[in-house]
DNA sequence: CAATTGGCATACGAAGCGTATGTTAATAGG
DNA sequence: CCTATTAACATACGCTTCGTATGCCAATTG
């Protein structure tokens, strides 16, 4: 039998990485001690040590896995509405709820960028930014949008988004400061639509145009 | 005399947190060690744990000097135009210009928040915050922008300006990338414009319309 | 002038990381 | 079927670093 030997390791993996990123996401990368989380796990720092390399490898693919998990929620929750638009929307808002989670902040937005450097590098968190140049793409290709660089534009709001997420989880009162950042977040955000009335090409399916709120509140 | 007593005391905390901020902006926060870089101020850790109670107060210290910097900077900016549009755009550009600067993209964008927490909380980023929050305030009084929470509008701008900085900087072409960044940025800025056509009141001098650029490059 | 306080250095202990070195079990080759 | 090699871990060690406890000197204070 060859298979209970690749699955035993597969699993050594996996723990570890389980192991890690319970470990990281509550007391942060720095605070948590490899001989704790590697025992925690029934393991020592030796399995750690010969499949990662060392604590910053892990903690790589910790994130890896995680920014996996993000960016199949963002698609599935992008493809649902068939108005390119609101997909997008709805995009942009599972981005800034997804950010709200702990585990996510901790990770990925705060130590990560610490430890390994500038997220635009990682080859993991280029998928879920492709993810949203993607849907831009697609809206400049249909008129919907202007005419702006789609990876330029998916950086701004992502980076707005996280910020957002960041002020709302640690606000006083999240409720109504999620309001308040989502509102704001949705009039940025139709400074991309093209207002000149003209679509040159259609949407999807229907070729409606997007709805503007412009409602005070 | 007991000025020369005051201002040795002045110094040596003046020369730790230099000492600190070359050791934290060139080789990281984590990386940094305490032995070292005191000892390049011909100090010791002892002064450092005086002063300072440990090395994240020490960071605080660091962080809190270059905000203030930074905030400085930005009032400079925001008020020299007296259209209070075009104040805003610069502020917002020379937002993402400090940024780009590896000294402060290291200690207060990427260690500061993994090491001191997320930065809203920080009693001094919120000077910057706040400034930009007042120049959006101005302008929803002035009714040329929509009605928003400002401080909303600020931090989502704020953190567009953040992300694209980081990716100016770390791009393979950072020439090209501003480019593309400040034209997509410019437009998502604009979502805030009111572009009803009425000015409920007059701008600080002229009442002139904001400029809105509508060029594809 | 004595006493005390503040500013800083030195010394010590504890933890954590990385590496070097085993040890066992599975695969490969003859 | 037997052996040799390699992969998957565990153990042991040294080095660095941090925080604290202690000590010393100068300056202030009464």
């Amino acid at each position: 039998m060859h298979r209970p030997r690749k699955e035993m390791i597969a699993e050594t993996r996996a723990k570890l990485i389980a192991a890690a990123r319970h470990a990281f996401g509550t007391l942060g990368y720095a605070e948590a001690s490899m001989d704790d989380f590697t025992a925690s796990a029934g393991l020592t720092r030796g399995a750690l040590y010969h499949h990662f390399g060392d604590k910053k490898g892990l903690l790589q693919a910790v994130i890896a896995e995680i920014d996996a998990e993000m960016s199949a929620r963002l698609k599935v929750v992008s493809a649902k509405p068939d108005n390119l638009w609101q997909g997008f929307v709805d995009e942009c808002t599972a981005y800034i709820e997804m950010a709200l989670e702990p585990e996510i902040q901790r990770i990925v937005l705060r130590d990560g960028p610490a430890v390994l450097g500038d997220p635009s590098q990682w080859p993991s968190q280029s998928t879920c930014i492709r993810s949203m140049t993607e849907s831009l793409q697609r809206l400049s290709d249909g008129g919907t949008i202007l005419a702006v660089d789609p990876e330029a534009a998916a950086r701004l709001v992502s980076g707005a988004s996280l910020h957002a997420a960041q002020w709302i989880a640690n606000s006083n009162d999240p409720e109504a400061t999620s309001k308040k950042a989502v509102r704001a977040f949705k009039v940025l955000l139709e400074g991309l639509l093209n207002r000149t009335g003209k679509l040159p090409q259609p949407d999807r399916s229907s070729a409606k145009q997007p709805q503007i709120d412009r409602s005070p509140a």
